[in-house]
DNA sequence: ATACTGACTAGAA
DNA sequence: CTTCTAGCCAGTA
């Protein structure tokens, strides 16, 4: 009981360990977790978890697969994820993270 | 107990 | 190229 058992414990785990500057998708969290279908509920469960445990999580880091920041929504402000993209180094460009690709950053690499 | 929703993804038309 | 459908699992009503 005092270990995770709950997905979403999983996802923020796995959330929280994303380096600075770096983003990924939904999808790849998912798949680190061993469901690359579940790609719904990482979002999903994050916005739940966002200040879960009495800690924040960087969940602004989280994009989806086209690096459009759907997300966005879920703080406080819908601006604020993008501040806090570009506080970062992260551009985003019309909602979109710049070089999505090249910042991509993979939880299975750990 | 079932039904509906949701920060997605991949495949098909 | 664009647009739509189906699958996915957990949480809430």
């Amino acid at each position: 009981m005092t270990q995770n058992k709950s997905f979403c414990d999983n996802v923020v785990a796995i959330v929280k360990q994303i380096p600075k500057g770096r983003v990924t998708s939904y999808g790849a969290i998912a798949a680190a977790l061993g469901m690359p279908r579940s790609a719904r509920m990482v979002g999903y469960i994050l916005n739940n978890g966002l200040f879960k445990g009495g800690e924040f999580i960087p969940a602004h880091r989280i994009v989806n697969r086209n690096g459009y920041l759907t997300g966005k929504h879920a703080f406080p402000g819908e601006q604020m994820m993008q501040e806090l993209l570009e506080n970062e180094g992260v551009i985003i460009s019309d909602n979109r993270v710049v070089e999505f690709k090249k910042l991509f950053w993979n939880p299975a690499s750990l």
